[in-house]
DNA sequence: TGTACATCAGTGAACGCGCGTTCACTGATGTAC
DNA sequence: TGTACATCAGTGAACGCGCGTTCACTGATGTAC
């Protein structure tokens, strides 16, 4: 039944989703109005009926990719604390299956990252996303580490904030340079290292 | 002596000092011509006396930003390797140094970076810029650990990746979070272990 | 050295296009009787 | 069930502002004699 709610919220949802095609092609600054709405098959009339105005439609739809990206992994997680495979399996799988499309998920993070360091408010609302974000990445490394009786002589969310400072600097990288970086090559070849290194707490390092 | 092309050449640089203000704190898209003009002190004629297009602009702020970057650290290399200090030091040092001011230097780069995720002719300038990078910081590490008698059971090539990629997404945390994540603390607490890793080839990796 | 002309870097007014936003409207769906 | 009216999501024309770009000009500096 196409009752007028829900046709509205329909609207609403086609034109997010166009933004954020047009947004990945062409940036915020970028894109047009009309641009979005030819992308979702609305004239601009219809734009206005959902939103006050383009800088309202990033919010949006900031909060609504947030919200995907969380409940997406909001139902991965369970099966991946069980499921055989290392921890680095686990997380960097995680990383990957968050975002459906490495190359637009990019454009679009970095966007609202470089947009959140221009702009306190929308810093605010980043920051909280990415530390929902990165608890949720913190619960499942510990969860994996105590199942398999490992210790980390660095605390958990340092090292999430590594694999995703490195996972967003390597994920650049292999967009530039697809056959030079395949994707998650670095973060395979270098994480281990690192995480053999923080497992074994109570050796000595020695000091060339 | 005032001679007309000092005049015009300083007239060039000037704008261009202004547009690197300008595009950092509001972007490409964002930042007017206008803007540009008024930062440097000029009106809206003098740009385009000295730049056929924004567009050209763009492309030739690029030139000098990269231009200055390899200059500055052509002119760091040589000490480096002598000095004393360990390895990283000299490498988290270098990418320190040859970028005057970090916050701008990171909106400007990502913004490049952006953009050639969306231009094949802009891509190929950057990836060549950071081929560039990558050969002058290669050499560096080469140079120290071979007169540090270590051998690397990775090629240099990828610890520089996996180095610039790592500063890269931690400058992003750090700059979101100053107070969370001081700058090059995740480089400082990580890349040790990598490089304690690599730097022991013939040793067997226990595998738990 | 002084004068007359040439050059051209930078001025600032003007143009027209595309943008974000507004608003009177239309026609499909919901509601009342 | 059928009819008359109300609602309101989406239309599309219009507005005016700011943008990138152009161009006739000016006045300081260079050149020729």
């Amino acid at each position: 039944m196409e009752t007028p709610k829900r046709r509205r919220s329909a609207t609403r949802a086609r034109l997010l989703e166009g933004a954020l095609d047009v947004f990945a092609e062409r940036g915020f600054n970028g894109a047009s109005v009309e641009d979005i709405c030819e992308r979702a098959g609305f004239t601009r009339g219809a734009f206005y009926s959902n939103f006050a105005s383009k800088d309202e439609l990033v919010l949006a739809l900031f909060q609504a990719t947030t919200d995907r990206l969380l409940e997406q992994i909001a139902a991965l997680l369970p099966g991946l604390a069980d499921q055989p495979g290392t921890l680095l399996d686990a997380v960097l799988g995680l990383l990957d299956d968050a975002a459906p499309d490495r190359r637009q998920w990019h454009l679009i993070s970095t966007e609202f990252t470089l947009h959140a360091l221009r702009n306190a408010e929308a810093a605010e609302a980043l920051n909280q996303q990415r530390k929902m974000f990165r608890e949720q990445l913190t619960a499942l490394v510990e969860e994996i580490s105590t199942a398999g009786e490992l210790r980390m002589s660095v605390p958990p969310e340092q090292f999430v904030r590594l694999v995703i400072a490195l996972h967003e600097g390597a994920r650049s990288q292999s967009l530039l340079e697809p056959t030079e970086v395949p994707a998650g090559s670095l973060e395979h070849l270098f994480l281990p290292m690192v995480l053999e290194a923080i497992s074994r707490p109570t050796e000595g390092v020695s000091r060339p």
